[in-house]
DNA sequence: TTGGAATGTCAACAACGCTGACTTAAAGTG
DNA sequence: CACTTTAAGTCAGCGTTGTTGACATTCCAA
């Protein structure tokens, strides 16, 4: 089963071997749990007309409010016209509010309304329901591990757009 | 909210308060680095006309070989029009060779050419290379709790087909 | 004031999910 | 043998979400 030399203990010292196979291990892991990860989103915005797309845009207009279309884009790493046919039909809907910028009047800067906040309610409790339960059944110490290698895992300009960095030093 | 009491211990100690915010970040850091795992073979596929689909097609062929295309549709989790459409061409441009099954005639086999091969091992090298830095970076403890996280996060019956169930129990 | 850069929009196309309907071949079962 | 089920493949069509190209608006600096 190609099991290597059998450390990993818990040492932290040194050597980490990683085998081809420890390594294809991983990726397939990345795999299947992404595909649960976004499984609870997908499910409530499918037949809504909406999709992941819109996932997004709802999350981290949530999370930044006012911010540009244009942060919007480096942060999603989409193209302006993708993204702007999600906030299209976003902003129909009721969804989401694009307010002229006051300094530059060509930023729209964006909000979540009434309706749009629910909706990032429903999405965001259903995949915090399954990360909660994914953190508990593996416990503090593997969720330590787990956002360590997701963050040496990100791309560095993508880095500077995670929003988990307040205490990471120290 | 509903933060309730921090805990309905199933595994029996333990505090692990979760925060909505510790969970975000969870959610964030997944979104973000799981673009970033992508993003090679993406880069690489690109421009051939293939795309992600056809590398799940190949990155499973190549563990499984010889697996019927029944098998490959539960493990991708997609419909056989859609796997159909991936494999057609992967047959045309001659990376997988499908063979009629010997037992039973109705099954097709399917097996990576010298060609596919190939560009699994492009995609894979890329992939894992990505991979064995974030886990050097990590520290072998995390990557130990990224797994954990991970398999706990896969939906159980996606987690059937994961490989990386060897030595798991003890 | 004029030209370039930034911002956002519209149109069209490709990849890849999906459903539904259907065919062919082989296996299983009464 | 007739009947049903299973495995695979196909065709047609649609939806989401990427892409490029062309274009309008706005700001700013030469």
């Amino acid at each position: 089963m190609a099991e290597g030399p059998g450390n990993q203990g818990h040492g932290g010292e040194s050597l980490l071997y990683l085998t081809d196979e420890q390594l294809r291990q991983g990726i397939e892991a990345m795999f299947f749990a992404y595909r649960a990860f976004t499984a609870d989103p997908d499910r409530i915005l499918q037949g809504n007309g909406y999709g992941r797309a819109h996932h997004r845009a709802i999350h981290f207009i949530n999370i930044q409010p006012g911010t540009t279309v244009n942060n919007l884009l480096s942060i999603l790493g989409v193209t302006k016209q993708s993204l702007n046919r999600v906030l299209r039909t976003l902003v129909e809907d009721g969804l989401v509010e694009s307010r002229v910028g006051r300094m530059d009047k060509r930023e729209r800067h964006l909000y979540l309304t009434e309706a749009g906040a629910a909706l990032e309610h429903q999405l965001s409790d259903a995949q915090r329901a399954r990360m909660r339960a994914a953190y508990r059944q593996a416990g503090p110490e593997a969720v330590t591990g787990f956002r360590r290698v997701l963050e040496a895992m990100m791309d560095p300009e993508m880095h500077r757009h995670f929003s988990g960095l307040r205490e990471a030093r120290s």
